[in-house]
DNA sequence: CGATCCATTGACTATCGTCAAACTCAGTGG
DNA sequence: CCACTGAGTTTGACGATAGTCAATGGATCG
């Protein structure tokens, strides 16, 4: 089975056969396919099942009183959305999709048993757990301390990156089925000046858009624009570090 | 003894008395002083040891290539630092004192063997990792959409919450041991701009601040300030749920 | 009593947000 | 086949929040 799941899991670890057949099960015997802007678990609730996106594109994002969304992070296939509910009584933000996806849904007792007994899927779903912490301070990071420009390329790479992990991609291009606006709500910034971002990413031949297929043309251009380079402020460092701060991050980030 | 980890972890669960004292030989073994601006563990590094705060402040960081630090979460006595070290090969960000504090080292053998054979303990330090994940998320929230004001009175307002949770603190004021750079650091601001925001909190009677003691005037005030309150126009929604939001979220998480 | 670290101020700049309108394009129905 | 529609993208003018730079003031500490 082509399992997303588990391919981005074995990043991390070698499943056993029987774990992989574990999984595997795990995620065919309930599916169902959201409507892009359909919410998959609402704030305040608790589910008894957890969601596991197999395909399609869903986000973690929170609401303001004043309407505004914050897209907290993007769950690509493969991601569990919220292995939390074992432990606490309601959800502390919303899961929605954002394209049409489909996705598997596992009951808790049937998961939680999977937990106890098997090891290797506990330390897989614990692995995951940090890898999300890990995307989220990334994320932080971003908002903080780099400008608009950088913060959209940065999230383009990291998608890329993302996508690449869990093998949905051809080479350079990918299928990231998100308007302008998600992407605002995402970064922190409007569509306005999303839209100016990736006209200047475009311009200057770093990336190319069809539809919601994006194309990355340059990565090591793509990479300089998100801050990746190692800074020739550092080189003495980087005799030992050949690598940039911030592409090591990501890369045992991802 | 007066160990605030377990005060912390008492707001999610009741320790057995057993369990309680586990983790009070737990914090009481190994502790050492750090000055301020001492790293506790640094970023690619791999301790052996995990780390508790039990009086002082410290933070979770990273820097930029152009030195630009971004603070990602504050740690106050009570707070584990470093509990992926089971999974994760290194660090990917570091640990540092903000003001002179008093850490326990816990050998991460000892650990392992009380996640293992104490499930009450294994479960709070689970529900402790997911606590921060939802402190992460609401600072995603935070930086994205919410201007620098806001902010800076959402920090003031989550740190009175989370102090008060682990009793250091006399009512309404307590002791953060910070500069305004730091708090920079924290917010995504320059100081000169956190300098502002406060000199305008001072003014309007919201906070009072003498050296490192911080003192919260109006309480209503700075939840408004914070946007912590319920926006009316949602107020059908609010017959139900009567309280904000945010107010809402802040509380879950804390 | 300098020295140092922080906080504060002011003048200037720029990044990013706001508002509003126009444009593109795919899907729909007469 | 061709308007019609609506979602999404693009443009431009303007405004405001926050950053930059540089200097001053205040407190604490050997």
């Amino acid at each position: 089975m082509n399992n997303p799941m588990v391919r981005r899991m074995e990043q991390y670890t070698r499943f056993s056969d029987e774990d992989r057949r574990l999984l595997d099960e795990l995620v065919s015997q309930r599916q169902r396919h959201y409507a892009a802007h359909e919410d998959i678990v609402r704030e305040g609730e608790h589910s008894p099942d957890i969601h596991i996106v197999l395909s399609g594109l869903a986000c973690r994002y929170k609401l303001l009183e004043n309407g505004n969304r914050q897209i907290m992070a993007f769950l690509i296939p493969g991601d569990p959305c919220d292995s939390e509910i074992f432990i606490l009584k309601t959800m502390d933000h919303s899961i929605g999709a954002i394209a049409p996806s489909l996705v598997a849904s596992v009951s808790g007792d049937v998961m939680k048993d999977l937990l106890l007994n098997r090891p290797g899927i506990a330390l897989a779903f614990w692995w995951s757990t940090l890898q999300d912490e890990g995307i989220l301070r990334e994320r932080i990071l971003d908002e903080g301390r780099r400008d608009a420009y950088s913060r959209i390329a940065f999230m383009i790479y990291e998608m890329l990156l993302r996508m690449r992990a869990v093998g949905i991609i051809g080479d350079t291009a990918f299928d990231f089925p998100i308007t302008q606006a998600d992407l605002a709500d995402a970064t922190g910034l409007t569509p306005v000046h999303v839209n100016r971002m990736l006209q200047r990413l475009r311009d200057e031949g770093l990336i190319a858009t069809q539809g919601r297929r994006w194309t990355v043309l340059d990565i090591a251009g793509l990479q300089r624009a998100a801050k990746f380079e190692a800074n020739y402020l550092h080189l003495d460092r980087a005799r030992d570090e050949p690598e940039s701060e911030a592409g090591k991050r990501l890369k045992g980030l991802i």
